[in-house]
DNA sequence: ATAATATTTCGTCGATTAGCGAAATGGAGA
DNA sequence: TCTCCATTTCGCTAATCGACGAAATATTAT
């Protein structure tokens, strides 16, 4: 039971950037695929993509891959203590939060186009 | 109740460092003054007064002053809920952690030092 | 008042980190 | 096999952050 402090810590620094909390709360519930969170970050490929890679390092999110996506998801499901309070304690205090439901109402949007649609339209800029 | 998202990452911020994390689990159930932190966790004292100032701002930690000395308390007391559950969090998930449990066993010690005595070793580099 | 001193503030340095675009990767379809 | 393309990796830049020592601040003791 060591070491304990390297686990929170990592943890506490990727919760610790708005746009990781913003992306946690996103998945609360779906699957997203990268370009669907670029699309609602608005922010470079590479950087969400680096930005997923920590959350997933840390434990707070998996990954699956189905053809040419790779969607994440929440892991609320986890079996360590340490990930499953720390999303738990974002719901609970992000509840209210204006930011978060403004961009739960943008990824309603997002979520009914067309993958290859945003994608590409992506890939124009 | 909104920018909750501000206050959040106000707080992941300030526990996103080693050396303040280790400097609210010292302060479990009892008050320190600045220079028994600056003992147990060796760093200069400008360091420290920056590590709980940063603390402080984000409602982590109380202050309060006694002549010369300021002692610091964990704000386990606080009404705010976002603060009262990020220490239960880091409480719960450090509780058999080696490296607090040697903090402890080292803060022990520096207690039993008289202060004036701590300081002007401090002084004396 | 003056001196002593615990803590904070300031200025600087080196390390880390978020951001980007370009190049690499790897899976799906032709 | 070859192409297409969603994502990742790489290399770079600018900004942030932790560390220090020196100077400033504020409080006690002489």
């Amino acid at each position: 039971m060591t070491e304990q402090l390297d686990r929170v810590l990592e943890i506490t620094k990727a919760l610790a950037d708005e746009s990781r909390v913003r992306a946690l709360m996103a998945l609360r519930g779906r699957e997203l695929c990268v370009c669907q969170i670029i699309e609602l970050l608005q922010l470079a490929g590479s950087t969400i993509s680096k930005h997923m890679s920590i959350l997933k390092q840390a434990g707070l999110v998996a990954a699956r891959k189905e053809g040419r996506w790779i969607y994440f998801r929440l892991a609320e499901d986890s079996e360590q203590a340490e990930v499953v309070e720390a999303i738990a304690y974002l719901r609970q205090q992000l509840r209210n939060d204006e930011r978060i439901r403004a961009d739960r109402r943008r990824l309603r949007e997002i979520l009914q186009l067309d993958k290859e649609v945003l994608c590409s339209a992506q890939r124009a800029g």
